[in-house]
DNA sequence: CGGATCGAC
DNA sequence: CTATGTCGATCCG
């Protein structure tokens, strides 16, 4: 987010100072020099728990870097030598896939949150401040930089390094509308720009640039905004002025040392008269442009960054910041040169630790990571070294590609310590309520739980289960937090866990296609049940979840406090499931049984008795696989009487999971070979003859950022076999070949060219109706026979008439147009990076996972 | 799959 | 007193 995160740390040697950063100090300016600033950090943090905790992972660091030494030493010169022909063959590849036919630039807010404060209340202007809070602050302005201040440093140190300092509290509300603000202009330039949180943004101008040429010179006029200066800050607003006047100079309130950066090619300049400015057709003064409107706008100044590719703007926006911008043309002599002597760690992607280890090997620069190229393939992994290959060479992503589907969710608190397991489930249990909250806005599912723990000595813990069911209320992902958090609390006793964070994360969401078919209908249906003759529950059981839904909403602390006065008295009946727990406190683990037996009870109360919505049979179960399997059979038509036969009966339903589309009969697991072989490309081959040197020795990890610049494989293989698959479950007995084969073909259309609408229209044979279907596409044809099956099967069944409309979520979830984008991204961690797996990698990892998924329980989820 | 780590904002 | 929250990716066992 800040320019400052990763100023002046790369001359660090060692220490846990490293991450606490340092100032490029000017003379003469108020504020301290480096060695006072690191004193006082020094004094303030030793003998802290943190501290003795980041002298732990330090050390960690250092064993990491020793043992690539080790590796180091063992390396011959005939290994580096071979090891160099392979790297080099490579680079050729690479360099043949230079694409400098992209213009993207990277819009940096400058010290956004502080700007937001300081443009807010002028009485902050020429303080030095910082915007967060005494534990943590989010970013500082320019003057409390001067002092050491910096983003991610606890309040209370900046304090010392800074007593004047004004410390403003977050406000995102705030900051969320400035950023929309400022998307509205962007979405001009590239309606698919990329938003990185709320300050920071890629755009692609490429065609903008394009259609810009032909612009009359009306379209590029701007006006200064001289109407908008209230009286209140007319005085302290002469940047509107001061463009006119010089052609950008920086905000005076601000900044006191940015660089003016609107004097370019004199031909492309921009020429202003009276309070009028026409902006020429460069890509520069597209930037000037864009900056100009956005101070015009917000009264906030922003720097940019010019290249022909992501990493490079990103990099290009920190070099003039702040309210400045940079270029780097299109040229591989421009490209190379701008890396030649950058430090590796202005890289993004390049952290703290990176850094060091790199440093161990005496690279800094990007020159010398490039130099070294043969050494780091043989001791990083090759993700690794590829990704620093491309960050030597000066290659990355040459367009924004949108960011896919949400991983995870999670949720996670810092607090004073909390000591007691009483305490704990309850925390636990609020934050799992949370997380269901939020879940369920956006309608997700997730089958792994996560549960994070920091003790008070700052060191973090991960315990993960994955459920066959995929988890989404509170209720459900409590059941299995608990129990990871029960295993924890055990493992120390009997000392008591003593923790000062803890985080719930559900991960493992169904896939797009996963939700599309996964019958909310039958979901819906079951859950309507409770008026309807097809379920039957037992009576005056069913509604425990709702009531524990309508405990108390009150923050942990609040019910902390209550419950104690609580304490003697009995239970309410409506208390939650994480309460009653708390009557007993004999053993932890006492404690997990117990509630594990309550919602154990809980979950068997739903589906007791059931009567099957396509033979109309009564199961009785309380096993929803059982269920599912039973309704797999018969829309499959292979109707067995027999629930139990059928668990036993894995085969027939394996073979079916485990279709690809190309497969047809052969063993699934060489087919699967064969695609990823097939996918893997050039490259690939040409790193496996070495293999026999490079691996007996041990590969060091490393973070593979956003760098996927390699061209994507256009078709996107694991959707295909997915939806095959889907298609499968639901009826595999009636899809004949060719549909399979028709299926794929289109698909295939659909993926391999986007824009052509080729249509054939074919005529399908629906399984369910049996009517002929002239289709356009898949889709179109998936749609009819998930409305047969609903409309026909079963509304009529259930007499209800609304179901089929809320079955189909017919909105695309692809929108990606800038605003609707921008309004998603409210949150300030969208997830930003991409995959670094090769193309052929992420391909059969993907397939892999849509091919081990489960039957039917789409139905139930 | 689970756990730890890195990195970004 | 007082060292964040959320997400994606990678790697290893």
């Amino acid at each position: 987010m800040d320019d400052m995160k990763k100023a002046g740390n790369s001359s660090c040697n060692d220490g846990v100072l490293l991450r606490m950063g340092l100032n490029d100090n000017k003379a003469g300016m108020q504020g301290l020099d480096k060695e006072k600033i690191n004193k006082i950090i020094m004094e303030a943090t030793k003998g802290s728990r943190f501290y003795e905790n980041e002298l732990k992972k330090d050390q960690q660091v250092n064993e990491r870097i020793e043992k690539m030494m080790r590796l180091k030493e063992k390396i011959t010169t005939q290994q580096l030598l071979k090891a160099q022909l392979q790297v080099d063959k490579l680079v050729i590849e690479l360099e043949q896939s230079r694409n400098l036919s992209s213009t993207i630039v990277h819009i940096d807010m400058d010290a956004f949150y502080a700007a937001v404060e300081m443009r807010d209340n002028p009485e902050l202007k020429e303080k030095p401040i910082a915007v967060g809070s005494m534990s943590m602050l989010s970013t500082s302005n320019y003057h409390a930089r001067r002092f050491g201040v910096r983003a991610a440093m606890p309040g209370f140190i900046a304090k010392k390094l800074c007593p004047h300092l004004t410390i403003v509290p977050l406000n995102f509300e705030k900051y969320g509308k400035v950023s929309k603000e400022v998307r509205e202009i962007l979405t001009e330039y590239d309606p698919n720009f990329m938003p990185m949180g709320l300050d920071e943004a890629y755009l692609n101008i490429t065609e903008h640039l394009e259609e810009r040429l032909n612009w009359p010179e009306d379209k590029r006029r701007f006006f200064f905004n001289t109407e908008s200066i209230t009286e209140k800050n007319k005085d302290d607003r002469k940047t509107s002025a001061k463009f006119n006047e010089d052609a950008c100079s920086p905000s005076p309130v601000l900044f006191e040392d940015s660089t003016p950066l609107m004097d370019d090619a004199p031909e492309q300049k921009h020429q202003s008269v009276g309070n009028l400015v026409v902006f020429g057709t460069s890509a520069e003064e597209v930037v000037k442009e864009i900056r100009f409107r956005i101070e015009q706008k917000t009264q906030l100044t922003a720097s940019a960054g010019i290249a022909p590719n992501t990493m490079l703007a990103k990099m290009c926006s920190d070099r003039n910041k702040p309210n400045g911008q940079y270029r780097i043309a299109p040229e591989r002599q421009a490209v190379l040169g701008f890396l030649k002597d950058l430090p590796i760690r202005k890289v993004p992607g390049i952290g703290k630790v990176t850094e060091k280890m790199l440093k161990a090997l005496g690279i800094v620069t990007c020159s010398e990571l490039y130099q070294q190229r043969a050494l780091l393939s043989l001791l990083f992994s090759e993700a690794s070294w590829h990704n620093f290959l491309d960050i030597s060479l000066g290659l990355g992503s040459t367009r924004l590609d949108k960011d896919g589907e949400r991983k995870s969710m999670s949720t996670e608190r810092t607090f004073s310590e909390i000591n007691t397991a009483e305490d704990q489930y309850s925390l636990c249990q609020e934050l799992c309520r949370d997380l269901a909250q939020q879940l369920q806005k956006e309608g997700l599912k997730g089958k792994t739980v996560t549960l994070k723990l920091k003790n008070v000595n700052f060191e973090v813990k991960t315990r993960a289960s994955t459920v066959l069911s995929s988890v989404s209320t509170e209720e459900e992902i409590f059941a299995v937090a608990k129990d990871l958090l029960g295993t924890e609390i055990d493992s120390v006793a009997p000392h008591p866990l003593r923790i000062r964070l803890m985080g719930v994360r559900v991960s493992g969401f169904l896939s797009e296609e996963e939700k599309k078919y996964q019958q909310k209908s039958i979901m819906s249906f079951l859950k309507s049940g409770e008026e309807s003759s097809f379920l039957r529950l037992q009576p005056g059981k069913c509604n425990q979840t709702q009531k524990s839904e309508a405990s108390p909403r009150g923050s942990f602390f609040d019910k902390k406090r209550a419950a104690r006065q609580l304490k003697s008295e009995n239970l309410a009946p409506n208390e939650t499931v994480g309460k009653q727990l708390f009557d007993d406190r004999k053993s932890s683990a006492n404690l997990v049984e117990k509630t594990k037996k309550v919602t154990d009870f809980q979950n068997s109360n739903v589906c007791k008795i059931f009567t099957c919505p396509v033979c109309f049979e009564e199961q009785s179960s309380n096993n929803l696989e059982e269920l599912n399997r039973h309704i797999d059979e018969c829309l499959n038509g292979t109707l067995v009487k027999d629930p139990v036969k059928l668990s036993k009966d894995h085969n027939a339903r394996e073979n079916t999971l485990n279709f690809l589309p190309q497969c047809e009969n052969e063993n699934v697991d060489e087919c699967r070979k064969n695609k990823a072989n097939q996918l893997a490309g050039a490259d690939q081959s040409a790193s496996t003859p070495d293999h026999s040197t490079s691996n007996n020795t041990e590969k060091f990890t490393q973070i593979i950022p956003d760098k996927p610049h390699r061209e994507r494989q256009p078709s996107n293989l694991s959707d295909i076999a997915r939806n095959m698959c889907m298609k499968q479950c639901l009826f595999p007995k009636r899809m004949s070949q060719d549909h399979e084969d028709h299926f794929e073909k289109t698909e295939h259309r659909k993926e391999t060219s986007s824009s052509s609408e080729a249509k054939d229209d074919s005529v399908l044979v629906c399984p369910v109706c049996n009517s002929e279907q002239k289709t356009t596409s898949l889709e179109s044809f998936n749609r009819h026979v998930d409305v047969c099956l609903n409309k026909g099967l079963i509304q009529e069944l259930t007499e209800k008439k609304d179901f089929p409309a809320k079955t189909y979520n017919t909105e695309s979830s692809h929108r990606v147009g800038g605003l609707s984008r921008g309004q998603q991204c409210t949150n300030p961690s969208q997830g930003t990076k991409r995959s670094g797996l090769t193309t052929s990698q992420s391909v059969s990892k993907k397939a892999k996972s849509s091919n081990s998924k489960h039957t039917i329980e789409m139905f139930f989820k």
